[in-house]
DNA sequence: CCGACACCGTTAGTGGCACTAACGGTGTTC
DNA sequence: GAACACCGTTAGTGCCACTAACGGTGTCGG
């Protein structure tokens, strides 16, 4: 866990300079954030034994009921191939059940566990505390107000491919 | 180019839908956000001939001077195992040249052409229009709140390994 | 009824990114 | 002059989003 990273002290005549420009285009800063943030994510969840993938999973399980693999790809954002991987790590720890769908043999319905439920609660409790830390600069009205931002432009590419 | 995306289309009853617990996390409106970001950039780099990491080299070269490898690493946040490539790329496009310092023979220097120049700013326009359209759905105020928000995440974290 | 087509889960493989580890060559310090 | 630190380079790791193709299953038009 370390970084070379392009830091800029103000008064520190040793430290690199990041070109101004560079520094303040929207896309390098969103992608330099986001590596720490995914970093800071996924640390926390592995020392509850999780990945993102998983809360994103089981969320989806407990909040909008039991579904196919093709609806949780949907619902969750995680590719349709890559899912096979997610539900077999969440089987293997029953949290999650994989049954055939009788009336579909393509489908297999995966529903949630009552240890799955559990699990759920404890991740969401982790992810508050690590989102506290990514967002700690930020005062709650600003931390409201940077979702907000960040919603809109996805939305608007999202839905603007 | 596709993307089966958790969108919701909230009068849509087929639309799939994601959990709020999940939609509103800033980690993961980073991410999906920081996805889309990269591919309009990349996409648009690569139609100039041209990658992220080559604009950053020479802006970094322009704004600052000529350096050895490790300095425009430093500079650019560009890990320096990752640098060679980069600097391949570029010498072989006639951006950038590579020159053995005298003073010192571990180091090489590197300094940017007059081509480089122009290709600078080339690229500078484009990543001006994209970042337009990255930046869409924002008013001119609330962009350089965004940009704001961004640096000071990034800051304290990086200031706070 | 059946053939064309669409959808399902699955496997394998791609390319980008950030990174670690190790190397031989070179400077610096004690 | 020996120990150590730094330089550029190569190779390889793990994660992520994604494409392509597969065999099995369901649906629909003629």
């Amino acid at each position: 866990m370390s970084r070379a990273e392009a830091a800029d002290e103000p008064g520190d005549s040793t430290a690199p300079a990041t070109p101004d420009r560079l520094r303040r285009r929207a896309s390098r800063l969103l992608s330099q954030l986001t590596t720490r943030s995914d970093r800071l994510i996924n640390d926390g969840l592995s020392r509850a034994d999780a990945r993102k993938w998983h809360y994103a999973v089981l969320a989806s399980l407990q909040d909008h009921g039991s579904g196919s693999q093709a609806t949780l790809s949907g619902r969750t954002g995680i590719h349709r191939s890559d899912m096979v991987g997610v539900l077999n790590e969440l089987a293997e720890r029953h949290l999650v059940e994989r049954t055939p769908d009788p009336d579909d043999q393509r489908r297999n319905i995966i529903t949630i566990s009552t240890r799955g439920r559990d699990h759920l609660i404890r991740l969401d409790q982790v992810l508050d505390d690590l989102h506290d830390e990514l967002l700690a600069p930020l005062s709650p009205a600003e931390r409201d107000q940077f979702v907000q931002l960040l919603t809109r432009l996805l939305d608007h590419h999202t839905r603007t491919p």
